[in-house]
Parts: C-alpha cells; sequence; structure tokens
DNA sequence: TCTAATGTCTCTAGTCACTATAGCTTCAAG
DNA sequence: CTTGAAGCTATAGTGACTAGAGACATTAGA
C-alpha cells in the first residue's frame, strides 16, 4: 500500500493532480488510513501510469475514461469495444502521421544545421499538408482543435 | 485576403481562437479592413494551419512558439535550432513509440472482437511499460504531466 | 435602395485539466 | 515527545480555449 506521495513519485503525477482524478470519478475513490489519508494499491500505480501515459499522448480524460472502462469490463459487448477502440485508432493514425512528417522534417533541420546555419525552415510547410486530413477542414464544418 | 471566417473554415480553427492567438502574440496583428475586419493573406492561413496541426500533436503554444520562430528567422545562430530542435524531436520519438505501442493494443483488440467478445483487454498494461520513459518518472524529482 | 440576415467587432465570463496557496491534521525520525 | 515533512480540505489561479452579449459591417434578395 502507497501514501499518495509514493504513487505520485512512481506514477510520475502531481500528488494534487491525483485527487483532482479522484474527484472528478477518473480514479477510483482511495481506501483510507486510520488517520484519513489515502492508500493505494499496485494495481492503482498501473492505472495511473496509463492515465498518465495516455494524457501525454494528448488524449481527453473523458476519452480516457473510455479507455479505462473498455479495461474494466473487457467481457461488455464487442459492439462497444469496437467502437471505441476504432474511433482511437484512426486519431491514432493520423496523429503517427503528422509526428512522423514533423519528425523528419526536424531532423533534416539539425542534419543541416551541422554546416553553418540553415538556409530555410520548412516546419510550416510539412505541416500544411492537406492529404493527412481529407475528412477535417478540407471539407465540412470545421470542427476547430477540440 | 480572407475574413476571419474564411481563414477559420481553411484552417479548421474558431474564429475566436484565432483571435485568442493574436491576442496572445501567437500570430501578427491582422491588417484591417476599412470596417475594421481582419484580413489575412494566404501566408497567414499556412500558418495558421500549422498551428492547428502542431497543437493536435499536443505541443504547447510556447512551443509552437519557438517552432514558428525557427520558421520566421531560418537564418538565426545554429546553436538555438539546434537545441529546440532536438528537444522536440526528443518529445516526438517517445510519443511515436507510445502511439505505436497503443495502437497495436487497440488493434489487438478490435481482432480478437471479431470472434464475440474479448477475453482480456491490455492497454493499461501497454501503456505501464517503462522501458519507454526512462529519463522520467522511473528516478529523478517526477516532474507531472506538465 | 432598403432591409434582413449573416458576419465581425470588443469584452466578459465559463470550461477543462490541472496547479498553487492557506490553514489545518497526521505521521515518522530523532 | 517534539518537530518537520507529508497529508487533508477548500478555494483560487493558469493555459488554452469557448460561449454569450450587445454593437457595427457586409452581402444577398425584394
Amino acid at each position: 500500500m502507497l501514501t499518495i506521495g509514493k504513487l505520485g513519485k512512481a506514477a510520475g503525477v502531481k500528488v494534487p493532480t491525483i485527487r483532482y482524478y479522484e474527484q472528478i470519478g477518473l480514479l477510483p475513490e482511495a481506501e483510507r488510513s486510520a488517520g484519513n489519508q489515502r492508500l493505494y494499491s499496485r494495481k492503482a500505480l498501473d492505472r495511473l501510469i496509463f492515465v498518465r501515459h495516455t494524457r501525454e499522448l494528448g488524449f481527453t480524460l473523458d476519452t480516457i475514461r473510455e479507455l479505462l472502462n473498455l479495461s474494466d469490463h473487457p467481457d461488455q459487448s464487442c459492439t462497444a469495444v469496437d467502437t471505441i477502440a476504432k474511433a482511437q485508432l484512426a486519431e491514432i493514425e493520423k496523429r503517427l502521421a503528422r509526428l512522423a512528417s514533423l519528425k523528419v522534417e526536424l531532423k533534416r533541420m539539425v542534419a543541416q544545421c551541422a554546416g553553418g546555419i540553415i538556409a530555410d525552415c520548412r516546419v510550416i510547410e510539412v505541416l500544411g499538408d492537406h492529404s493527412l486530413c481529407a475528412t477535417d477542414h478540407r471539407r465540412g464544418e470545421g470542427q476547430g482543435i477540440s
């Protein structure tokens, strides 16, 4: 059993953030010690590490809630799982593609840099490529960043 | 020359967000029409699309400001470029790795789902793998999500 | 040309996901 | 058994938007 401080350190999440996650129901209410302090299991640590990493990937807490649900009820109907997982997959593919092109461009810049000063910088052009987001703002309403 | 509405539609960014970006200095102050309405060039559109995509990848506005700076002053010292680009590259590599493993797991779930109900779900375990973040919370202070 | 609808303006307030502060209690090392 | 770190609750502040109110601008149609 870990105190909130140890849990936070182990997961790389700040203590107030853990309390916040509990408050909004993303994490279950923690057990309490005799003196009313929160106590966490190894399972709680895994869950929190998952939340941290998923947040770093830019998913919303609502999405993470859904993913945690998948994990908590793996025996639920396949329809639900399929819908959520496929939606997330599509999103992930898009991100992978964009990250990859940004990476290529930054690498090119670093490489060019070795020779003195860089002559040009194409980061904007690289992410301006619309071939990666045909379903978005190219046509339709334009939902914005989210 | 585009009005703010057309610009927003073309870039997939909401109008108030564009004004917000101008307000915080991420976008330069727009030209104005006789009737005081903002007018934008094609270059401004590219810049905004870049901001949108970079935000979707989860970079902060401060980071984006830096990247835009690289683009605006490509003839600046290589040291600066190198530092910024390399830091971003490291971050991108980490994200790519995590996204890739999350993708694999979601794919596995979708595939398994084809056969009725899923027996288990390993999304948590998949992102619980610390091999991808050796420099982070594994050791040291634990900076949290950011 | 008038007018109604739509778009844009500024300004303020609200939301999401934290993050920090204040003032208190609990725990554990010396 | 004290003292200092860590925990508690509750409230307020931050970053990045997002929505609403009320006024001015532009455009499309009668």
